[in-house]
DNA sequence: TTAAGTGCAAATCTTTTGCCACCCT
DNA sequence: AGGGTGGCAAAAGATTTGCACTTAA
């Protein structure tokens, strides 16, 4: 608790930021003003990081961000990139998975949305879907439950149009 | 990979043994019956493990699970447990879920169900539900994918029937 | 007999932290 | 000026692995 920074108050958030697919700079004018909001002193490592999220259209992991970063500033260190995205998760700028198992994975937290990971390239297909809210909303609520949040991640394995030559 | 044992045949089954709400003694059958069918030598430590998965109730952690191996055969060690219950991941026999992020949880893999994790307790409540299987593949489909298998939990905060003190 | 299995400790890997110098406000 | 920050390296925690010894088949 070194850095408990001011962050108490705007702590556990559920607000998501608006960002559908809006370009880079305009969602590193977001960030930043988030970042205002949240008192933040605006270093340059964490413009950097704001600038890598904000071109992100993959869910890298922790070490992925630092490389990306490393290419702005090649001596910001992975403390500060873990330091920063755990700020940013806490205050719900970004969001945590664990796909696969090794290390988190992030995102930009915008809106609801799910994960398809493709078992053949590991790639994470986004989608959206309003159908599931209300269904898990009502399962939960039979069980006795409020339901807070929930994590839904489909893995397939891209379908052959035709006959082609599978890889393994 | 200084053990590949021969597991490489059976790897990667999706198939789930037929354990419901079996007593424990059957499932220790069930078990032994899977590593004779694995071919694996039925070790007295393979056997704590096995013991100790079907007491389980819960989605304990290795170092739970490693306790109340412990319990039983108080030299068993942790490397142990973890060879064995990786084997049995990859056998199909346990699964293992990453709810809080610290450390993995596992269970007995037993069909189709999902999990509502209790916000409050940590509990884990276990529930069944047909109606996913057939929406997800559906879902999966639309984008262009085949479902192999998918993740759905929900995280909730019991409801309170009346006027309770809620903690925070 | 002999390959699989085990224990132990060291090695990995990811993420967190203590400490001190430094920069933003 | 002064507290929030960043860098570095050490720490912490989970999981894996090399090696020599046991043991099931």
């Amino acid at each position: 608790m070194s850095h408990p920074s001011k962050l108490s108050s705007l702590d556990r958030k559920n607000t998501c930021l608006p960002i559908g697919h809006m370009p880079p700079g305009e969602k590193v004018r977001m960030l930043i003003e988030a970042c205002v909001a949240l008192r933040l002193h605006r270093s340059r490592q964490r413009h950097v990081v704001i600038q890598v999220l904000s071109e992100m259209d993959d869910h890298p992991d922790s070490r992925e961000i630092h490389r990306r970063a490393c290419m702005i500033d090649p001596k910001i260190s992975v403390a500060t990139i873990y330091r920063t995205l755990s700020i940013f998760e806490r205050a719900g700028i970004v969001t945590r998975h664990d796909f696969g198992g090794e290390s988190g994975r992030y995102e930009l937290a915008s809106g609801r949305h799910h994960h398809l990971v493709d078992r053949r390239s590991g790639k994470v297909v986004d989608f959206q879907d309003g159908t599931f809210d209300a269904l898990l909303k009502r399962v939960a609520a039979e069980m006795g439950y409020d339901l807070v949040d929930y994590r839904l991640e489909l893995y397939g394995e891209p379908e052959l149009p035709a006959g082609m030559s599978s890889g393994s």
